[in-house]
DNA sequence: ACGAAGCCCTGCAAGC
DNA sequence: TGCTTGCAGGGCTTCG
């Protein structure tokens, strides 16, 4: 299930295909995603230039001269560059067939995906405006999860998985960072001291950052733009692991559902 | 404003 | 073995 790194992980991937290409062809096999594929989507892309791919929250942007691409993978989405007239396979949706007979095929057995077109300012879209700040910028830190925190009762997991809070964590990675900065993913949002939410914050960067270098974490579906899974689930430390030992103090992960999310966490390291 | 629940969809696992 | 059933999961949307 792509998250932030597995969304940065696709971007890398496909940007050095993709910038400055043409493309000369768009191939809509199956357009009923989490929305519609524009019917219209053809005659806007078709000659446009691509002039940069950038990523806001789990949101890809192609940039055109006329407009913008958005790009969502949902849960079950990846992007793979291909040959253009590359045989397709069940659930390849979408083909945006570049000048140099390469195509960006978007494939996504849940459709719970997006392919949408924006003709003004991307930042400003419905779906990107009342997004939170990226993780990774230097504006996210403690202070401001503190801040965001006050006077809220929800539990700190759904209240980190709220993008309106902050953009791109998903269910993965913030089970791992409330492990690792040692915070009981139930306490409510507005109990928690503002260093231990300074801990969180750098948890949360180094966790995301580290996922990144490893190509994303795959458990199913997700693979990189030439076909290769993600290499950190390897680094997973109790996601998925409920009833196994702790890696700190080998007594045993809880699960338990917070949100309607699979959550997983260690009674006696995390307060 | 906040929090909880519903919904979209398919693949997979468990149960019969 | 083959069918049915249940469930996960991102995140927008609706409801209370």
């Amino acid at each position: 299930m792509p998250e932030l790194p597995e969304v940065e992980t696709t971007r890398r991937g496909i940007l050095p295909h993709l910038q400055g290409r043409r493309i000369t062809g768009v191939v809509v096999r199956e357009p009923r995603l989490r929305w519609p594929v524009p019917e219209d989507l053809g005659r806007r892309l078709l000659g446009q230039r691509i002039e940069a791919v950038q990523r806001r929250a789990k949101y890809l942007l192609v940039r055109l001269g006329a407009g913008t691409v958005l790009l969502h993978l949902g849960m079950s989405g990846s992007l793979r560059v291909v040959p253009a007239r590359a045989p397709s396979q069940a659930h390849d949706h979408v083909d945006i067939v570049l000048a140099h007979d390469r195509a960006l095929r978007l494939h996504d057995p849940r459709r719970f995906g997006a392919l949408l077109w924006c003709g003004g300012d991307p930042l400003t879209h419905p779906l990107l405006r009342p997004l939170g700040p990226e993780p990774l910028n230097d504006s996210f830190d403690g202070d401001y999860l503190y801040a965001r925190a006050r006077g809220r009762r929800l539990a700190v997991k759904p209240f980190l998985m709220d993008s309106q809070v902050v953009a791109g964590v998903g269910n993965i990675y913030a089970n791992e960072a409330l492990f690792e900065a040692g915070i009981h993913p139930g306490r409510a949002a507005g109990r928690i001291a503002r260093a231990r939410y300074g801990r969180l914050a750098r948890c949360i960067k180094r966790v995301l950052e580290a996922a990144i270098e490893q190509g994303g974490t795959t458990l199913r579906d997700f693979v990189r733009e030439d076909g290769r899974p993600g290499y950190f689930r390897n680094e997973l430390r109790v996601y998925a692991r409920a009833d196994r030992p702790c890696p700190r103090c080998a007594r045993p992960l809880r699960g338990l559902v917070l949100g309607q999310r699979a959550t997983v966490f260690c009674p006696r390291c995390q307060r």
